[in-house]
Formats: C-alpha cells, sequence, structure tokens
DNA sequence: TCGCTCATGTAATGGGTTACATGATTCA
DNA sequence: TGAATCATGTAACCCATTACATGAGCGA
C-alpha cells in the first residue's frame, strides 16, 4: 500500500526517501503514514521491480542524497491501483474505543479522565486541519502551479480530516456527558 | 492489541478461540478485528505467558473443543492496559481517501463510481449499527444478565459506529455533488 | 553544548494475512 | 450434491515498528 503513495508522490516530482516521508506525514497523514525505515526499504523494493529509479547526487556540508523518479512501468502500476474499485467495507482499529468497550463503570473516574484527554488531543488536531494543512495546500501550489489541478482533491481530503475530528469530538462530549451525570 | 482484546471477552466467560473469533467480529467489529488463525495464535501466546489457561472437551458429534480461561495474571494484564492512557493522537489508514488524493480529475468518471460504490457500502454498514449491534446487545445481555453494567460502554462504542457512518455518508455525498456539479 | 535538521541505511522483532490441511454434521 | 457451521491448528509470507549505526552543520 505504502508502494502507491510513494509511487503517486513521485509522480508529481522526482524526490529522496527523506523528503517523501516529509511530505507523507503532512500531505498525506490524514489516511496514511510511515517512518523513514519503511520508506527507504519500500523504495529499494520498488526500485527492484522496475517501478523506479535512482541515481546518487553529491552535496556541499551535507550527505549525498540518493533521488527517486519514477519510470513508465510505475506509472502504470499507479494508474492500475488507482482504477481498481475497493469493494468490501474497510474495516478499521482504534485503540481508544477498544479500552471504552471493555472499561467497566466502577472505574468510572479513570475512564472520564482518559476520554478528556482524548478530547483535547482531538482539539488540537481539529486546529491542525483548519488552520495548517490549507497553509500546506497553498504552499505545495506555491512550489508547483503546474499541480494546480490536483487541489481539489486534495481538498477532499483535508475536508475528511476536519469532519471526521468534528464528529470524534462530539462523541467524546456525548459520552463524556452522560458519564459524568447519568450514572452514579 | 489482540491479546487484550481476548483478555476483556475472556473476562466476561470462558470461551474457545472459534467462539472468540465470532465475538471479536461481531461486538467489537467497529473498533477491532482478527482472523482465526491469528485469534489461535495469540491464544498459544496468552497461554505461554500465563494470562490464560485452557482444556479440551470432548463433543458428541462434533470436533473436541479447547476452552480458554483468563487467569489472575490475565485479569492484572488486562486492567494495567486499560488503566494506561492514551497521550498520542492515533493515526488512522484508509484506502480510499489514498485513491481519492491522487486521483486526476482527467478521471472524474472512475472516481465518481468508486465514491457512489463505496456510498452504498457505508450506507449498508450504518444499517447494521443502527438494526444489527442494538440486537446483538440485547442478545449478549439476554444470555448473560450480570453483564448488564456493560451496556454502557457497548452503546457509547456501537453510538460511534453509527456517528462515523453517518459523517461518511456525508463526506462521500458532498464530494460527489461537487465533483460531478462543479468541474467539466 | 545540546538538540534539531539533513541524509542514509540495516537488523531484529512483532503484528497480521493467506494458504494449507482435516473432517463430521446440517440444511437447502 | 454442495455450501455453511463447528472446530483446530501450522507455515510462509508481507507489512510495520524499534533499535542500531553514522556524521556534518546550525541555532538556542
Amino acid at each position: 500500500m505504502l508502494k502507491f503513495i510513494l509511487l503517486g508522490l513521485l509522480d508529481y516530482r522526482a524526490m529522496t526517501g527523506y523528503e517523501l516521508e516529509g511530505w507523507i506525514n503532512v500531505s498525506t497523514g490524514n489516511f496514511w503514514h510511515a517512518k523513514l525505515s519503511q520508506v527507504y526499504a519500500t523504495l529499494k523494493q520498488l526500485e527492484s521491480d522496475g517501478s523506479v529509479v535512482s541515481h546518487v547526487e553529491a552535496q556541499e556540508s551535507k550527505p549525498d542524497k540518493r533521488i527517486y523518479a519514477i519510470t513508465g512501468s510505475g506509472r502504470a502500476a499507479l494508474a492500475d491501483w488507482l482504477a481498481t474499485p475497493i469493494v468490501e467495507h474497510e474495516l478499521k482499529k482504534d485503540g481508544l474505543l477498544a479500552k471504552v468497550f471493555f472499561y467497566s463503570p466502577q472505574e468510572k473516574d479513570a475512564l472520564l479522565s482518559q476520554l478528556r484527554l482524548q478530547l483535547k488531543l482531538h482539539q488540537d488536531k481539529l486546529a491542525e486541519y483548519r488552520q495548517d494543512a490549507p497553509a500546506a495546500i497553498g504552499q505545495m501550489l506555491a512550489e508547483q502551479p503546474e499541480l494546480m489541478p490536483h487541489a481539489f482533491m486534495w481538498e477532499a481530503t483535508r475536508r475528511f480530516g476536519e469532519m471526521y475530528e468534528t464528529m470524534y469530538i462530539q462523541w467524546l462530549q456525548e459520552t463524556i456527558d452522560t458519564l459524568s451525570e447519568q450514572l452514579p
């Protein structure tokens, strides 16, 4: 899966593994993320199956860097993945809900403090989607105006993040309220 | 992580791996899921570290079954996990959003048909949370009335599922509308 | 001087999926 | 007759995280 995220980004322009990781955790962090070590490993894999090519570039006063570029067969693989529809409902995982499910009402206070902590985390994230994310999109377009047509899609996924966090916050607030009022 | 889901369920009552898998994909499917093979492997692990114990029970006209029960140290591990707060924002992954992000506006029609398919999947899931899930909770309580105090928590996670799907449907509808109307 | 950014990777381990293997009973 | 349910597990593989290893330059 990460394979395709990398191909998608490399289709915008050639980059190093380090740069890719930076982009992933900003622009696609909303729906996909990865550690540097996994990015390097996946790039190696992509190169061995011919989806990308790389060359090393020397730099002054900075380490050398290896720049990856997408190939024709890489573009074909990306297009193929995009065209394949998702036909099953995707199952999600959420550690907080798992804890909530198994909490017993006796530990009400511990649960409440966990939920209040979560509320803060999700409020911060919401602010990020409202402030930082639009700025990041603007910066990407400033650097590469030819990507303008993609802005609509980027905004759609940003909007998802905003709606998701809004929903999460509402659920937390409702749960905190019912829990603190209605139970002894 | 699955370890704790299994311990949580075994804390309700002793069960076989097969039964556990059934429960997981109904009651906790909303926030955690697993394949049978992983359930068996994880139970083996839990037994080797003393969190559960098992014994085999012979049956007529059905295969023998191995029943797992939680131990004192298993209960302690569960309580420990519940008490440990989640202090970081949890990162999610969503394959559909990944595709949306990298779709180019030229392939508008292919994207629209994928989004419409998703709409159907999420509408079905919403119906499940509204109809099947409350029935499942009712059945669990009918079988084990002593679990009544947990019903509040179960309902909270069911409600999350309902809100999540409602939000997802709204986002899909908005995205479909803007995409089909505002672009050439 | 301490931590951050830039920049690359490998190795060990853990978490999870897919495929394989078996076999009786029950219901359509 | 064929599929679903009950019931167990192993083995190979892939995906992902953590830890290890290196090193220069820059700003607080």
